[in-house]
DNA sequence: GTCGGGGTGATACACTGTAACAAACCCGTG
DNA sequence: CACGGGTTTGTTACAGTGTATCACCCCGAC
């Protein structure tokens, strides 16, 4: 799973995700354009959650101008690719942090203090979750989980300041 | 747990609805103006997730408009005391169709096809969910599980057409 | 070359939600 | 009854989120 040791981590991370992000699409065929590589790049560059427009707003420079709905363009495309994930509760993306296990999902943890989000995988839930579903008569294609509430880092911070 | 067993059933989920609202309410001192009895009345007609907007459109006469805005107020109150839940995947909102055990969650079953909103206890995920979070030095405060599929009835008219 | 498809730019628009202020209402008190 | 304070509602305006549409560009295939 992935954790925090601090937030320089992110930066490594996001070094990561470029190599990886360009390792799929030359295996399945497809482009990973200079935009796709920016938006992916501004989304990674943060552990936090960014919203849509905060991304077009980062991508901008007096005289290049990058319209929210190209940055959406691409974040549809690097979802379909699943290089970032969207989070329902905040309307924003984040990076994903690692290589999924196939059929397993992933829990978002939100911290409402810092903003970061991490991903935890639903390996301990899934039994419960498959039984509640089956009891409900219910055939799932697709579920999220969103926490919130306090990462370690700001839990640790409040209790000693 | 709550099952639909026809769409029928959603009717008579209304009116107890209502009872149990003005009970909730008389309870704790507040008021159910006729506002908040309509905006819940909405929510409650249909079995799927209702728009604010679409709320608010139904809720319109010739001659007698209810913005948007009244009916954001109404659904804040009702939710605030427990009798309408929001579904952040789908920007909309439904009725809580039963009383939840304390300090018990709720897993909403969204149907892709029919997009009637069933709920599920949480008490077979807690337990797992419980460690996961553990594991990642998480504090939770609020949870957000929804997932979405196919219910069962929408399920076996694909089956048997 | 030109034809076609994917990607991008640009504008406009639809949908979702909130801020701010005024008017109406309720209710207890003097 | 009149007053005063809190709550609810109406109204307008606006911020934030996401999509539709069309034109343009690039590049590879024929």
């Amino acid at each position: 799973m992935h954790r925090h040791d601090g937030h320089d981590a992110c930066r490594t991370d996001a070094r990561d995700m470029l190599a990886r992000a360009e390792a799929v699409c030359r295996a399945r065929g497809l482009q990973f354009t200079p935009l796709r590589r920016e938006v992916l790049e501004a989304v990674a560059e943060s552990g936090k959650a960014q919203g849509a427009y905060d991304i077009a707003e980062r991508l901008s420079v007096p005289g290049k101008r990058v319209a929210p709905v190209s940055v959406y363009r691409a974040l549809d495309f690097l979802m379909e690719q699943g290089l970032v994930h969207r989070i329902a509760s905040r309307n924003a993306f984040i990076p994903c942090a690692h290589d999924h296990a196939p059929g397993e999902g992933v829990i978002f943890l939100i911290c409402r203090t810092c903003g970061t989000v991490d991903e935890a995988s639903t390996e301990e839930v899934e039994g419960g979750l498959e039984r509640t579903l089956e009891r409900a008569g219910f055939t799932p294609s697709h579920s999220i989980l969103e926490v919130e509430g306090d990462c370690g880092l700001c839990r640790d911070q409040k209790r000693a300041p």
